[in-house]
DNA sequence: ATAGGGTTAG
């Protein structure tokens, strides 16, 4: 008969399996592992193995070091040990196996599960390297068609927003399966590629490929971003056919559905029907009518899911976060900041990251960046929200200098990091930068969607290059209304009105309705194009056939081709005609008009006008005064620069950027504090003889002059634009090209000298102006002296 | 190996 010792001994390892098994928790998995080393028996490769399978059950986050000790307690783990214990580790420990596995472990030799598992670290670490050398790896050893390192390469591809790439990857594999068909469509869906996520699920029932609920959970979103109602109720028909429209997941995503596609009642049809509705069901309820505008019965559906004795998570404060927006109340928002606060369930990324965007929206910059650093964890999303806040609130400098510090973090820009930052670029004219950010797209391989080629194709364009942004344009696949609009604005900013005409037709006949930035767009380009017939005749079609209302801004784009025409009679008699209040843009188009044509007493009237209107705004003072001065009533000239005096108002200064060399030189009117300021001052003086020779003289009698009695002196305090220029000709190489950018508009004398020196010395000079680019060659201006 | 609500872009 055996002993007791013996009948343990030869069930040892059945014995200890079992009590593994059993273990409720870490520390009677300690004991077992103690008792079993202490009565002399190290655990095998399998009790190990099942060891660290239970504590990796047993513990809520990846702990690493006991099973690390585990797994080095043995000389020769097998390739099962090592795929467990990759797959429990924190991804940098799984990482670091991995890497040293040929070192430690040469017998061990990685199949799929090892590579996938080292995949997925490498895409939570956020480490694209290490993912792209895994890649690489898998397919020499074989794996390129194998399901589960595919589905592991095409997850990571998508989480750093390699599209192309993780479609590659995807079209690897000869037979995908419903999970992997949803990893695809999943990552199409993050990376707000909707329409393709719609066509690969069409592709994937067409095939025959089996759906689930998962499918669908994704899918139903992106046809709700899609607005694709129709698309939307044939999946529901679907899906009832085929039994899944009880399933939770599926709920949601036709609540998500209706309520974007504006059919309200058939959502909360469905939310009604659903017998016990989970916390996530409340939400997409409760965010179903605040993004649609029921901000009563979003606000009276969170007061109901109190009462049931739910507690409301960060989903839910952040889903009634869109009515502060809608009702513009900072009051509001910080009500619901200090609920967030007070209830401290988590106040985390996603409620702060919210709220950094609805503060800076209701222009509380300094409230959205307290939110901002107060995270001690920062998403993608709060870096890009804080970036775009400060490109929104035209906070340009802020927004590249918190880029760049993300840069120094080494954190990986991703596409919607490229569009915040594009749209900065555009604003403040940085052409090097955005260039660069173009760059990192292709070398990164970012996935080119809709904004950020819309970005690009802006930035392009207000950079001074409008051929580039041609080019992207045409490369586009996907165009939408925004892509269009910001083509037609880009060829009006550079005065090629007939070509902004010739889009707009394209844009029409390819079934995009024009909105009313688009039309805002067509009309900059008629008056900066010189079309005053098809501007009227668009002015008319908009509200006719398009019934869209106009707005101030579109009025006063009227006035501008008017003036523009020098018909400043008719521009006034179509004011006239405006309904209701005149904005001041419409005054001040008008203003421009006389400006150009020398108009005076119209101009009066339009000066006037916008004194009232805007008495903050400094320029239209010195204008006015200046037109009394001009037309001998001293006392008036002199009453208005006293009230412009008693309320301090202070005109923006002007400056002019110039890039040379990937340096970025800012000069101000007069400015001496540029190192090279004695060759530019001689620069000026050698170019101011030969001027002369050739005719110029300057502009400076002129009444409806926007400046400064002194600033008309021009040898006390030269433009910033000639400094800018001349600075350019000194280091930029001879018959090239200078772009510059000026904050305000040009003044006609600076435009008249431009226009010599493009001749004198054979450069293109590119001028942007607040109003739109000027291309100097040769003596002529493209803006035909007009702007 | 994938999954529902909610945050960031033109």
């Amino acid at each position: 008969m055996r002993s007791l010792e013996e009948r343990i001994g030869s069930d040892r390892r059945a014995f200890y399996l079992r009590l593994i098994s059993a273990a409720s928790s870490l520390f009677s998995l300690y004991q077992i592992l103690s008792h079993s080393i202490v009565s002399g028996h190290h655990p095998d490769l399998p009790t190990t193995t099942k060891l660290i399978h239970r504590h990796s059950e047993l513990s809520h986050s990846p702990a690493s070091a006991f099973p690390l000790a585990l797994f080095y307690s043995h000389s020769r783990p097998d390739l099962f040990l090592l795929n467990v214990l990759l797959r429990c580790l924190d991804p940098f420990s799984t990482l670091s196996i991995f890497s040293s596995l040929h070192q430690h472990h040469p017998h061990l030799r990685p199949d799929s599960f090892t590579f996938s598992f080292s995949i997925s670290a490498a895409a939570s670490l956020a480490s694209p390297v290490s993912g792209r050398v895994l890649h690489a790896r898998s397919v020499a050893v074989g794996y390129s068609a194998d399901r589960f390192v595919g589905s592991a390469l095409t997850d990571f591809y998508f989480k750093f927003s390699m599209t192309s790439v993780a479609e590659e990857v995807f079209n690897q594999i000869s037979c995908p399966d419903t999970v992997l068909w949803n990893t695809l469509i999943t990552g199409l869906v993050r990376n707000c590629s909707f329409l393709r996520a719609v066509m690969a699920f069409e592709r994937m029932v067409a095939l025959g490929s089996h759906c689930d609920s998962t499918t669908l959970a994704v899918v139903l979103p992106a046809t709700a971003e899609l607005r694709d109602l129709i698309l939307g109720k044939v999946i529901h028909c679907f899906v009832v056919k085929s039994g899944m429209e009880a399933q939770s997941h599926v709920i949601t995503g036709f609540i998500t559905l209706y309520s974007k596609c504006d059919e309200i009642h058939d959502a909360e049809f469905l939310f009604h029907e659903i017998e016990q509705p989970d916390l996530i069901h409340w939400n997409a309820m409760i965010s179903g009518y605040s993004s649609a505008g029921y901000i009563r019965s979003s606000v009276c559906l969170f007061k109901d899911l109190m009462l049931s004795g739910w507690c409301p998570n960060s989903s839910t404060v952040v889903a009634l976060i869109p009515v502060t927006d809608s009702y513009g109340h900072v009051s509001l928002c910080r009500a619901i900041h200090g609920f967030a606060l007070k209830t401290s369930f988590d106040l985390n990324l996603l409620v702060c990251t919210a709220l950094t965007t609805v503060y800076s929206r209701l222009n509380c910059m300094d409230a959205a960046r307290q939110v901002f650093d107060g995270m001690q964890e920062k998403s993608m999303a709060s870096w890009n929200a804080m970036i775009s806040a400060y490109a929104q609130n035209g906070l340009t400098e802020a927004a590249i200098s918190l880029f760049r510090e993300m840069q120094s973090l080494n954190l990986k820009p991703n596409p919607m990091t490229a569009s915040s930052i594009l749209s900065a670029c555009a604003q403040l004219g940085a052409l090097t930068l955005g260039k660069q950010v173009h760059r990192m797209i292709t070398e990164e391989k970012l996935e080119l969607n809709v904004f950020v080629s819309t970005a690009l194709i802006d930035m392009y364009a207000k950079c001074g290059n409008i051929i580039e942004a041609q080019k992207i344009f045409d490369c586009m696949t996907e165009k939408n209304e925004v892509s269009w609009n910001a083509i037609i604005s880009g060829f009006g900013l550079h005065g090629y009105g007939c070509e902004a005409l010739r889009l707009f037709r394209e844009m029409l006949s390819a079934q995009i309705s024009p909105t009313a930035t688009t039309f805002l767009s067509i009309l900059h380009a008629c008056s900066h194009g010189g079309l005053v017939e098809e501007g009227q005749a668009i002015f008319q079609s908009m509200s006719h056939t398009y019934g869209i209302r106009p707005r101030h801004e579109h009025y006063a784009c009227m006035v501008d081709i008017f003036g523009r025409a020098g018909r400043l009679n008719e521009a006034l008699e179509f004011i006239g005609t405006v309904p209701g209040d005149v904005g001041p843009g419409v005054w001040a188009a008008l203003l421009g008009a006389c400006r150009i044509h020398k108009e005076a007493n119209i101009a009066k009237l339009a000066a006037e006008k916008l004194v009232q209107l805007e008495p903050e705004n400094p320029g239209y003072y010195v204008l006015l005064s200046n037109i009394y001065s001009a037309s001998q009533n001293f006392p008036e000239a002199a009453a208005v620069r006293d009230v412009a005096k008693r309320r301090k108002l202070i005109k923006l200064p002007g400056c002019t950027l110039i890039e040379v060399k990937d340096v970025l030189h800012v000069f101000t009117a007069g400015d001496r504090s540029h190192p090279q300021t004695s060759s530019i001052y001689s620069m000026l003086e050698t170019l101011a003889g030969k001027m002369l020779d050739a005719g110029y003289q300057a502009e400076t009698e002129s009444v409806l002059y926007d400046v400064e009695e002194e600033e008309k002196e021009h040898m006390v305090k030269i433009h910033s634009e000639k400094l800018a220029i001349a600075f350019g000709l000194i280091n930029i190489k001879p018959e090239s090209e200078i772009t510059i950018i000026k904050n305000l508009r040009i003044c006609l004398d600076c435009h008249n000298w431009t226009k010599f020196i493009s001749r004198i010395t054979k450069m293109v000079i590119v001028v942007r102006d607040a109003s739109r680019f000027h291309h100097f060659t040769n003596g002529v201006c493209s803006c035909g002296d007009y702007w």
